[in-house]
DNA sequence: TCTGGTCTTGACCATTTGATCAAGAATTAT
DNA sequence: ATAATTCTTGATCAAATGGTCAAGACCAGA
């Protein structure tokens, strides 16, 4: 007696291919015009397909975003999930600063899709981030705060640092017409960013020793 | 003879009225939904107009949309302006800092609009951006440029220093929703916001007498 | 009050768009 | 091979939406 599941996952082959093609599509249309700046047909022409055809693999378009922005949370939590507390404090935080700068340089249309949703009342996934979200940052704001008590760290709230970290970070993909706008042709100062944001977390603006 | 100008801008008393309430109703609901998001009869119901009277004051979808844009800009650069070169390097900057925190807190429909516009590639404030923006910051950079030169500021990339500012107090209305999922009902948490961003910003998270 | 302009709106139109469906093509399993 | 299943799509629908228009209401100045 092979107890079935209610929707038995057996995915064909040309389901699997053509899912993975559809949510590229998708994530690449929405992150560019949002929710309902998107159409079915859009992402159908992107990705090559027919409209019927690929709402026979996602019932309503809503389905489509929701499937792609899950698709997406999954990587958003890692880079935090790895910052170890038994590690050195400047050292986890520089490197937690760097993995979402390669986030974002890698991945900007992912950056852009999340911002978008958040930006508009996180309709799809705000019990993700009163969810999952929360209790992961409450745990890495806990190792903060223990790392600011010993002493290994200047007394910065652990929430507010957190939320600078990905403000800066995920500006380069959200703000990216605005920063290219300014720094125009000045390629070189787009790589300067990583190293201007360390500097800047680790140790301000303040200089040590003052000019007269 | 009194020469005409091509448009003569002279207003009705109840014109300039109802202009105004549109533009306060086009904020709420472009800012909370996006320009493809939003619909005239939306906007038109939010103020209390029928959606034929408000086409009747702009023309298009758009030009309310662009007219309420240029609204805010004007306020924008305003703050960054204030950055005086004569002033105290730190205390100017924190200044700004405080500045931009008050619009976060006060109008953060106007900073979400704003970072719509700029997420979906800024297609109605590019020439904005390239221009007058740019010509600002390339002021200021050049300024801040000049402290560090000094000696009185940390040797941080002026522009990077600008967008970090931008990112992480924009942040706080852009991804409010966010916030407060994170930080949930602790109230007083948000009000930290200032103080922990002025202190990350001054004097970073490196402590100047390490524990051991 | 009367007149010319301003303001308002119900009805309407064309287009876009999310979604459906039936019929046929392709694939898979036996 | 052939039957069963999965895929694909042209045609189509209903709703939403940006925009128009003509007719009437309202207002301001003489």
């Amino acid at each position: 007696m092979t107890a079935e599941k209610p929707a038995a996952p057996r995915k064909t082959r040309i389901q699997t291919q053509n899912e993975e093609i559809i949510l590229a599509a998708a994530l690449e249309v929405f992150s560019a015009y949002g929710f309902r700046g998107s159409t079915v047909d859009q992402i159908a022409r992107t990705c090559g397909l027919s409209k019927p055809n690929l709402l026979y693999y996602f019932r309503r378009k809503e389905d489509i975003y929701v499937a792609v922005l899950e698709h997406t949370l999954q990587d958003w939590l890692e880079p935090l999930r790895a910052v170890d507390a038994d590690g050195d404090p400047i050292e986890e935080i520089s490197r937690y600063i760097r993995a979402k700068m390669d986030m974002s340089r890698e991945n900007p249309e992912a950056s852009r899709l999340f911002a978008n949703e958040i930006l508009h009342g996180a309709p799809a996934i705000g019990q993700f981030l009163k969810g999952p979200l929360k209790d992961l940052v409450d745990e890495k704001a806990g190792v903060i705060q223990g790392w600011i008590d010993a002493g290994r760290l200047n007394a910065i709230d652990p929430y507010h640092l957190i939320f600078a970290i990905w403000a800066t970070t995920q500006h380069y993909a959200d703000f990216e017409v605005q920063v290219g706008a300014i720094l125009g042709n000045r390629a070189h100062a787009m790589k300067n960013a990583e190293a201007a944001l360390l500097a800047l977390f680790i140790d301000g603006m303040r200089p040590k020793h003052p000019a007269t």
